[in-house]
DNA sequence: TCAAGAAACGGAGGCACCTCCGATTATCTT
DNA sequence: AAGATAATCGGAGGTGCCTCCGTTTCTTGA
């Protein structure tokens, strides 16, 4: 219901043009993981197996290919919110995703730097991005509420809150672990006094 | 004690050495100013007349360069106000010099984002060259104000307020006429009711 | 003054960036 | 189905970054 055709004109690519743009963002998405935003972009057209011109005319600038990658993942993270939804109890969702926001946490911070220089330039990715996120855990904490199985004097921004101090917190080797523990401890408080806890 | 030798321990550079230092940080004053802070390194090893690698070793990265670059320009700036000083009367030096003060940062401009990088990564130049200027205006405004060319009520930092607008105010290619007809006007301002005027 | 050692030089080499354009397809036309 | 056409591919090439190290030049002490 949402596109009848689309907004941006995005005639249709050619399947080879297609093909390879995928697999760019693919390439991309695991070098920039590995290597943070300085990653050689001819290694990874050479991956991709594609010319490096080819890269180039998909993505003209670094930036564009970081902005495509992260939106992408923002997407990926956000859809799996509502596939953990389905197939788990409302809480257990809830958990799950927030620990796979922390995996996400740590892919992006070797290329924190890039990602500033790209909210710097153009915000409204950033806005829109937030925003998604925001609903998806909107939808996941709405779910648990109704189910019970939180307590339902919670409010979103303070979820929020908790999750990008997880982001800003020193980069030290067990950041990792810490991060997930914090979620975990934060499950447990949006647990207890629940309608389905002993109360 | 920390030191029983020198802080730096600043061995004198050989002959040799620290006349290509000079050459370089000339020639790398005037591609900046052309070019802004994108200017190839190369080429400003060339124009000087050296090997690449002799830049390197002087300046390790590009920041170094415009560091040591910013630090000079601040240098000469400040000295001219002394300079000024010894040749003019109070007055005439403090607006010659405030004129001076608005090429100055017309020649920055152009490498702003290197210099924002800079200031990011080592906050304490910034503090360092801000003081210098901030002092080389005090001495000029002090002088005019005993001489009784300017007013006695003003208060530096109201003028530094002026001159930092100067350097915020938006990029138009009349930028510099207008900074200049708005230092003529601040200066109009200080000398008004002055113990020499008419009052 | 000269020779040895220290210091500085400078450019070749390896990698990455980005552009440009002839060769290669995918898609459309008849 | 085969040609026409337009979109896409891909890599050579020119430039810049930075490192490494053999060569040159300065300085010093006898």
């Amino acid at each position: 219901m949402k596109e009848a055709k689309r907004p941006a004109p995005a005639k249709r690519l050619r399947a080879d043009a297609s093909r390879n743009r995928e697999k760019l963002i693919g390439i991309a998405a695991i070098e920039f993981a590995e290597r943070g935003g300085s990653a050689s972009l001819e290694e990874i057209a050479r991956k991709a197996g594609v010319g490096i011109g080819t890269l180039y005319r998909h993505f003209p600038t670094r930036e564009h290919l970081v902005e495509v990658v992260y939106r992408r993942e923002v997407e990926v993270l956000c859809a799996a919110a509502d596939e953990l939804a389905q197939h788990n109890a409302p809480d257990v969702a809830l958990a799950e995703w927030m620990q796979r926001f922390v995996d996400y946490i740590a892919a992006k911070r070797g290329m924190a730097n890039s990602l500033r220089i790209l909210f710097d330039a153009n915000s409204e990715v950033f806005a829109n991005t937030a925003g998604m996120i925001a609903s998806a855990l909107q939808r996941l904490v709405d779910a648990a509420v109704a189910d019970g199985s939180v307590r339902s004097d919670i409010d979103i921004s303070d979820i929020s809150q908790a999750l990008s101090g997880i982001y800003s917190a020193p980069d030290t080797p067990d950041w990792r672990d810490r991060s997930r523990r914090l979620v975990a401890l934060l499950m447990d408080g949006l647990r207890w006094g629940s309608a389905r806890s002993r109360r």
